[in-house]
RNA sequence: GCCCGGGUAGCUCAGUCGGUAGAGCAAUUCACUCGUAAUGAAUAGGUCAGGAGUUCAAUUCUCCUCUCGGGCUCCA
């Protein structure tokens, strides 16, 4: 009886009966393994539990405790997910199905052009629920391409997914079939089967703890000139307790909503009579978004900003100099003509700080010129794009356009990285995600010494800046590189806030130029940059953030005073007086209502503090705290409580 | 723009198998004057998103439009 020997992760090695599969190496090092091992790596290729082990592998046991193990729990559900559908729609065909973060999808064609309802979704669930206590094996099959095409005759996607088998390796496809042509199949049941790569659970009855969530439209390979599918999203886990988790955690994203906290807290609204994306600021949201301007105009200010003010519109001829109207067209307002001109809404701030540029002969000495503008811009976004404050045809940038020499971009990109850092953490983010995008391989303008050296700037102040950064390699525009941040919220989600641009175009397009300290005429270099990127969506993103319970600085109101009865309300205001003197936003909710039921309101108003005086406060000059969050706090003075608010305000608490 | 699902009082929602609607909160008035998360009563409030069609009769059925949501696509 001949042998083999493997090797552990840990580096150990087993020997093994010839013959002997990955489940069988899991049986041997422990029953507790081979229950929970869904499939193995082997020489760090991804394979079934049953495949045949040979001598000298590297093999790992994957586990749904690892994300490895969870996208094939999830590929794996995905498709009893289709085996359901093509059960219960004779005649439908299926098209991709991969995991995703947090679960799966799989694109149907229903006969007829049929599609599915919210009902269907508790009879699919019902089948696959079947399917499941069915523990069916997954079994792998190999064929040629052409008994594939056999096998799959009544299933044109998965027929065009095969012709498209021999051809680039394209990744939408990677969970599908392999680049080299191989195609393979797993069959969990004399009716069902589906072309895939793999690998999958040992069998049907490994999976359950999943829910269907939803059905939408998404064409065909993603492709807007191609079908549109019926998907079916879901998520699966390896645990109820899992399942349970993440489905509290879309509940409490829920509640975060910007559209439904503006609309409770009365801070921003969208009258349907103004059209989609359109909003209207009320009192509360216009005063946290002033908050949020003057600081963000504070810091430019001290930053070593000018400041600019430049029209909505412009006349066409400015965006056919700067290239909008050839690359952005489709994204711009439709033009209007006034006295024989043509006119276009700005969908962009850099052509105005251009003009502003050229409006006189430039020396060195004057660089770098940093213009800055909180600039409303227009851009016109399809419709079933617009979301909320986050995404809508007008918004604000906190614009700026750096012109400087060659020779300072570098240190400028370092520089200007410090600043949007510094920024974002003042409004209580602090963890960021970067992203440095490159040359594109096509075309782009500018020589190579040029992207190398702002490549290398940008690349040097992450470094510096010790950010964490991904490379997206030709990811840039083909103007110039980039970085991109993204800060993390206070429940994990990632938004791209900030921008850092260099360009080597709009310089060349509008022939900008400065005298050197050699009397030479130099082109400059342009930086485009924006902190908070959209003023409006920004201030979505932080209401999102802070769940609406904004930090004192912040807060629309910082403090309700409330006298106990119509007797303290002389001293209520005389409190609220010295507040408001103080430069803080108090005001005195009279006693027309009981005590708890406006400490209720103000709770529920999301207030940083409401404060109660009564007869004890009027008589010792003190007032009883309700802090957000904390417990009520009595006996406090009247300075004391003016110091702690100063100080909230001054470190942003 | 495309697919699916919604739109009923200021808000959150119920309801009408076709006979023009109801609750809670909010609002207003009155009473209550209260030490920490909903005091009580009364009143008012709706062309059931808009338009057209079918019908004796449409908020309800059909179609169109607007708009919102979830996706797809897009975001130089």
């Amino acid at each position: 009886m001949s042998s083999i020997v493997v090797q552990l992760p840990d580096g150990s090695e087993r020997e093994l009966p010839a013959g002997a599969t990955a489940y069988d190496l899991a049986a041997d090092i422990g029953p507790g393994l081979a229950k929970a091992a869904l499939i193995a790596t082997v020489d760090g290729q991804e394979r079934d539990l049953n495949t045949e082990l040979t001598t000298g592998a590297s093999v790992a046991l994957i586990t749904d405790s690892s994300e490895q193990g969870l996208e094939t729990l999830r590929h794996s559900t995905s498709h009893v997910l289709a085996q359901a559908v093509l059960e219960l729609w004779p005649g439908a065909t299926f098209a991709i199905g991969p995991p995703i973060e947090h679960g799966f999808y799989y694109d149907f064609e229903l006969p007829k052009g049929g599609t599915f309802s919210d009902e269907d979704l508790e009879r699919i669930d019902t089948k696959m629920r079947d399917i499941i206590a069915a523990d069916q094996p997954f079994v792998r099959g190999e064929v040629s391409a052409a008994e594939a095409l056999e096998m799959f005759a009544d299933h044109k996607y998965k027929r065009e997914t095969i012709e498209r088998v021999t051809g680039a390796e394209d990744p939408e496809l990677a969970t599908e079939v392999a680049a080299d042509g191989t195609v393979s199949y797993y069959r969990n049941s004399d009716s069902f089967v589906d072309l895939c790569l793999g690998p999958h659970v040992p069998s049907t009855g490994r999976l359950g703890h999943f829910k269907l969530m939803s059905v939408a439209g998404a064409y065909w390979r993603g492709r807007e000139n191609e079908p549109m599918l019926q998907r079916i999203y879901g998520t699966a886990w390896s645990s109820k307790k899992q399942l349970k988790q993440h489905l509290h955690r879309l509940e409490e994203a829920a509640k975060r909503d910007h559209r439904k906290l503006a609309n409770e807290l009365d801070l921003v609204s969208w009258p349907q009579e103004l059209g989609p994306g359109l909003a209207v600021w009320h009192p509360k949201g216009a005063l946290v978004r002033k908050i949020i301007e003057d600081y963000s105009r504070d810091r430019h200010e001290n930053g070593g900003y000018d400041f600019a003010f430049s029209p909505h519109i412009a006349k066409a001829n400015l965006w056919e100099t700067s290239g909008h109207l050839d690359f952005y067209a489709d994204g711009m307002y439709p033009p209007m003509e006034l006295d024989g001109a043509t006119y276009y809404p700005k969908p962009m701030n850099c052509p105005f700080h251009v003009m502003i540029y050229k409006s006189s002969q430039r020396s060195y000495r004057e660089l770098p010129m940093r213009i800055f503008e909180l600039g409303t811009v227009y851009r016109y976004e399809l419709s079933g794009a617009i979301h909320g404050l986050l995404r809508s045809r007008g918004f604000t940038q906190d614009d700026s356009h750096i012109f400087c020499t060659r020779e300072e971009m570098q240190d400028e990109l370092a520089s200007l990285l410090e600043f949007v850092l510094s920024v974002l953490k003042a409004f209580g983010f602090d963890d960021f995600q970067a992203k440095l995008s490159t040359r594109p391989p096509e075309k782009s303008v500018g020589d190579d010494e040029i992207w190398e050296a702002a490549t290398d700037g940008l690349r040097a102040a992450l470094e510096t800046a010790g950010l964490d950064y991904v490379v997206d390699e030709g990811g840039g525009a083909f103007y110039g590189p980039k970085i991109d941040v993204d800060v993390k919220d206070a429940i994990g989600r990632a938004w791209q806030l900030s921008t850092i641009q260099a360009d080597f175009n709009l310089p060349e397009r509008f022939d900008l130029e400065y005298v050197a300290n050699d009397g030479e005429r130099k082109r400059p270099v342009m930086i485009h940059r924006a902190l908070l990127g959209s003023v409006e969506r920004f201030f979505g993103v932080l209401l999102e953030h802070y769940a609406g319970a904004f930090p004192v600085w912040l807060a629309p109101m910082q403090v309700q005073i409330l006298p106990v009865a119509e007797a303290h309300d002389d001293y209520a205001h005389d409190v609220a007086a010295q507040l408001k003197t103080a430069g803080f936003r108090a005001e005195v909710i009279a006693a027309t209502d009981p005590l708890g039921k406006r400490v209720r309101n103000g709770k529920s108003a999301k207030l940083p503090y409401v404060l109660v005086v009564g007869d004890d406060d009027v008589a010792n000059n003190t007032v009883g705290v309700n802090a957000r969050g904390l417990d009520v706090e009595r006996d406090v003075t009247v300075d004391a409580f003016l110091a702690r608010l100063a100080n909230d305000v001054e470190t942003h608490a």
